[in-house]
DNA sequence: TACAGCGATGAATGTGCCTTCTTGTGTGTT
DNA sequence: AACACACAAGAAGGCACATTCATCGCTGTA
């Protein structure tokens, strides 16, 4: 067979050198879904870390009730956040970061403060982009 | 109309009491896709932080030649990485990081860090769960 | 003239996330 | 009886991302 561009060595564990680029990615998939990064940040800034799902789902304005409570799950699997049930009626539920959870905040800073510190500069370079090369537009020397 | 549930206050810049979580949640998205932490990652790793296409081809195990021009596109258009085009027969084009992609270095390699040293127990969690609460398993008990 | 080489782009398909709507649970209230 | 509460989970649809296959650009070479 003339593979002249199938050579992949077919072990993508191995990119990079290194076997955590594809942890980094898991963890960049999950955090980097539409609503993690608000319910991490939000339970971070909740009194005493807690905040209960009615809570939540004021705090994050536009999350549907079936988002909050998928990516709630998700979180929880990971062993980020956990989850607390009231044996109430009307049923409360709690939801805390772990020491997991509350470990990845700092990481998770660094990046708030690298986007509060560059997030002006991409916004321009990605203005700069859509009105050159981005779109199908001759540049008049 | 009786909006039980409608009582969105329709402003999402304005989320956990700060501006910063939309644009962190933009950055999130776009290096969460599936294939830009694998290209920054390998052109910080390249020597020179320099790379051409069909190096990154290889160097990344099952990307394909299209998400690989796609993925590289985006990375531009953020301002993260510079494209540079040699007028030769055949095409050579090389990528690097610019200096605003290599301080995005920085909070990644907090990431990663983390994910070196907590990935392990994240993927216990995430087993438990699913022997349990996740599937729909009882507990006897 | 046919092909190799590198990079980019287009079309078509598939997959998964997200959204919206709806239903369910159990008790206390009207 | 009918409804409210707070939380959860199912079904159905849309849309954005990802994959695969195909083609184009240009030149040197067999």
């Amino acid at each position: 067979m003339g593979n002249a561009r199938r050579d992949k060595p077919a072990d993508p564990a191995f990119v990079c050198g290194h076997k955590d680029p594809m942890a980094v990615r898991e963890l960049l998939t999950r955090v980097g879904d539409k609503w993690s990064i608000f319910l991490i940040l939000s339970l971070a800034r909740s009194l005493g870390g807690r905040a209960r799902f009615s809570e939540l789902e004021k705090t994050i304005p536009g999350i549907s009730q079936r988002m909050l409570t998928l990516t709630l799950r998700n979180l929880e699997r990971d062993g980020l956040i956990a989850r607390e049930v009231f044996p109430e009626i009307p049923p409360r539920v709690e939801y805390e970061l772990t020491s997991l959870g509350k470990s990845l905040l700092d990481p998770l800073q660094g990046l708030v403060d690298w986007v509060t510190a560059n997030w002006e500069q991409v916004k321009e370079v990605q203005s700069g982009f859509d009105a050159g090369r981005g779109s199908k537009r001759k540049i008049n020397s």
